[in-house]
DNA sequence: GCGAGCAGCGTACCT
DNA sequence: ACAGGTACGCTGCTCGCG
């Protein structure tokens, strides 16, 4: 007797645990019973203890465990129901030190059996499951849907304005209902509002997981307030919607709600993806390179009334359109979240929803349950702002040598902050503070971590380390466009983002394991490791023209590139096993530019071409949002030429666009200079441009809010910048005022190119008198 | 009264 | 709700000059 299937869910009524599993006979709801506990530390005073629990609590287990590095005893308390936890650990917690009472009982179930969300069990028994993993894959059929609203003021207001169009898209079906007559084969008439909300619902329970493009904030809470309810769930159960400071979280019950908006936002939170805006259509040409047609969804409830034929046939296409992007855009980021949750064991509800620090302490916690190790708390608040205020030596940058270099190479290392952690054993309690153990690594800084046992994060780190290292050789037997490859890659992405986001969760302030201690060693040891690359490579003969972090730049001069791989094996064969230089790349040629301020050359800030001729730039104005496009295109334009030698060319083409500047031949788009609005406009010490554009928004009426992309463009007249500063996006409020030529030819332009052009000798005059001097010079 | 110089605010980027 | 290192534009103040 039994089942086996796909964990898709798991939830909790008191403490009967609901297991959502997909069989191959559709979802099955699978119940357990499970006891809540946590664990006191008696110190000695286990009889008192004891009796202050007697009668009150369900179990009390006397037994060893590993609490903060010391082996110890402590007592496990379980009690009947989650709500009786607290009140059974109120009677202690004053005079004993308590621990594990903050876990949510669903997860720490899995924890105790074992298993995670995500993966396929045989699951056996009535009462106290047995769960047995089987190697099996058991797709996941998802169904992405999208609502359009009547708008007349703008902003839709779910108290009077209805749901006009649901759109849906999954692998084999996709439509759109609606409640007035379209004509297009795709669109299903039905009566009216409810009618098509109450089909929506129907047609979800075919499926196993709901994607929406920012659902949990506007789809979800938008149908909930309108008529109060939503059906998404395991047989038809009500959406939970749950408000929080980061906004709203929907939730469906049975069937994980994957909020793409929210995929994307983590993606970018760690990096690995970076647009200008977030937007569906944005994402969608950005991640996966295609194009959708795009409405003016101000006008959207004109189109409605109007009932023009073609419109509303194109409002549907449009809405279907929006379904069919986040239907892709679930599948590609579908496989990582997957991954995510089975690292975790969160439910692929709550692994689209966790943070990088969150990654890293789930794997913790579950790696210290099998080491049979107690739990670190989690800090109070002012704890947190005592770990706030006391910040650490970060890493060493090299200040580059200014001007244009050739034949380049850049070192790294190959993960560096993990690396040092597995190779000196950083945890927060192998550091030896009383300097009592025998053998020891010793950090740059003078911290001492013993070597006598394994720290858990060491541990984590090595294990995720080879794990990864194991899925990487194992991809390369399957093809890449295989379901096979797509999995092994989303998990080994899934074990490097546990693993990279370590070092920054041992300085989190709000982290369970924080250790300022650890952050300091492993940046010191960081540092360190980067000088020695440095010294070592010049006394091999190189000259190193620049360093960050876990990086060298170095010049091969009369040397060969066998040169620098001989270089890179002698170094490598010095370094702790577990740590690794790597070559990143030869470069032809690269250019550093001189700091603005003061003397020397900016860090962080390069360009470099590649042996093939891609161009790689870094931390200039190119790369950055608050420059204007024409700015930023003129200087990539000049970084190239000047890299390949093309100085005369690179010259013509500032003075050409001066030129277009001025005579007004340049789109308007290319003036634009986006910039994040960060905070309340009331909070503002300092009025910057675009806080002005922001505060012209608001007087026209727009709404304003934190986190906002304000882009603006500076138009001629009086007054500083933010006098002259008005909004082109979200809304162009800029009437008949036209950009300002002098701003852009002498604040934008100029600025982007000549610090470029001066490194190898050119002048701002050059660029006013030379050449075509006599057309350009009275403008200066 | 005015311009130069500069500190502080604010944002975005690199690793 | 990851942190530290960095650059740099804009605003608004101070200071010296006349």
């Amino acid at each position: 007797m039994g089942i086996t299937g796909l964990l898709l869910d798991i939830e909790h009524d008191g403490n009967e645990i609901k297991l959502y599993v997909k069989t191959s006979d559709g979802v099955k709801i699978v119940k357990d019973r499970y006891f809540p506990y946590f664990y006191a530390i008696p110190n000695g005073k286990e009889n008192e203890l004891m009796k202050k629990v007697k009668g009150k609590a369900k179990d009390i287990e006397k037994m060893e465990a590993v609490v903060d590095g010391d082996k110890k005893t402590v007592i496990k308390i379980a009690v009947e129901e989650p709500s009786k936890l607290s009140k059974v650990r109120d009677l202690i917690k004053e005079e004993f030190e308590t621990r594990e009472y903050d876990f949510s009982l669903t997860e720490r179930y899995m924890i105790d059996k074992g298993i995670t969300p995500m993966r396929v069990y045989e699951i056996k028994g009535e009462k106290d499951l047995k769960f047995k993993e089987i190697d099996k894959i058991i797709k996941i059929d998802a169904l992405a849907f999208d609502i359009e609203t009547y708008n007349p003021k703008g902003m839709p207001n779910p108290k009077e304005d209805p749901v006009i169009m649901v759109s849906y898209a999954s692998k084999k079906e996709k439509g759109v209902l609606t409640w007035k007559k379209i004509n297009a084969d795709f669109v299903e008439y039905l009566e009216n509002e409810e009618e098509c909300l109450s089909k929506l619902e129907d047609i979800s329970q075919r499926y196993d997981v709901i994607y929406t493009y920012n659902g949990d904030n506007f789809d979800i809470p938008y149908i909930k307030e309108r008529r109060g309810k939503l059906r998404l769930g395991f047989e038809k159960e009500n959406v939970k919607l749950r408000k929080s400071k980061q906004g709203h979280f929907a939730e469906i019950p049975g069937r994980p709600h994957v909020d793409v908006f929210r995929c994307v936002s983590f993606l970018e939170g760690i990096g690995a993806i970076r647009i200008l805006r977030y937007t569906l259509e944005d994402v969608y040409k950005a991640v996966l390179g295609k194009e959708k047609i795009d409405v003016n969804t101000r006008e959207l409830w004109k189109t409605w009334d109007n009932e023009k034929e073609d419109q509303m046939a194109e409002l549907a296409m449009y809405s279907l359109q929006d379904s069919i992007a986040t239907y892709e855009l679930g599948e590609y980021v579908l496989p990582l979240f997957i991954e995510l949750a089975k690292l975790t064991g969160k439910t692929l509800y709550h692994a689209v929803r966790i943070s990088a620090s969150h990654v890293v302490e789930s794997v913790l916690i579950r790696e210290a349950h099998k080491r049979k190790e107690i739990v670190p708390k989690k800090p109070n608040e002012e704890e947190v702002m005592r770990r706030i205020r006391q910040t650490i030596k970060g890493a060493y940058v090299k200040e580059p040598v200014p001007g244009l270099h050739e034949n380049i190479a850049v070192l790294d290392f190959r993960s560096l902050y993990p690396s040092i952690i597995i190779a000196h054993n950083v945890d927060p309690f192998t550091l030896d503070k009383e300097k009592k153990c025998k053998d020891y690594y010793e950090s740059p800084n003078g911290y001492r971590f013993c070597k006598d046992r394994i720290g858990l994060i060491p541990a984590v780190l090595k294990n995720l380390v080879t794990m990864r290292a194991k899925v990487k050789k194992e991809m390369k037997k399957y093809k890449r466009d295989s379901l096979e490859y797509k999995i092994l890659n989303a998990r080994q992405q899934s074990l490097k983002i546990a693993a990279n986001a370590t070092y920054g969760y041992l300085n989190f302030a709000r982290a369970r394991w924080y250790s300022k201690e650890c952050a300091e060693a492993i940046t010191a040891w960081g540092r360190y490791y980067v000088r020695k690359l440095i010294d070592e490579a010049e006394k091999a003969g190189f000259e190193v023209i620049y360093a960050d972090t876990d990086s060298a730049f170095i010049k091969l001069g009369n040397k060969k590139k066998k040169d620098t791989l001989d270089f890179l094996d002698k170094f490598n064969s010095k370094l702790p096993e577990f740590m690794e230089l790597e070559l990143e790349g030869f470069y032809k040629r690269g250019i550093f530019v001189t700091r603005k301020m003061g003397r020397g050359a900016a860090k962080k800030r390069y360009a470099l071409l590649s042996e093939t001729g891609e161009m790689k730039i870094t931390g200039l104005e190119f790369v950055r949002t608050d420059w204007s496009e024409i700015a930023k295109e003129v200087q990539r334009d000049v970084l190239r030429l000047v890299l390949e030698g093309k100085v005369e060319e690179a010259k013509e083409k500032v003075r050409k666009t001066i030129d277009m500047i001025r005579k007004g031949e340049i789109p308007l788009e290319k003036y634009v200079i986006y910039t994040q609005l960060k905070q309340n406009i009331a909070q503002y010490e300092a009025i910057g441009p675009h806080v002005r554009a922001a505060k012209r928004l608001l007087e026209a009426g727009h709404a304003i809010f934190p986190g906002m992309l304000i882009g603006y463009i500076v138009t001629k007249g009086g007054g500083n910048i933010g006098d002259r500063s008005y909004p082109f996006y979200p809304v162009n409020l800029l009437g008949s005022r036209r950009p300002d030529p002098d701003y852009y030819i002498n604040n934008q332009l100029l600025p982007a190119v000549t610090k470029i052009l001066a490194e190898i000798g050119i002048k701002k005059d050059d660029l006013k008198f030379g050449g075509k001097q006599s057309k350009l010079g009275k403008w200066f």
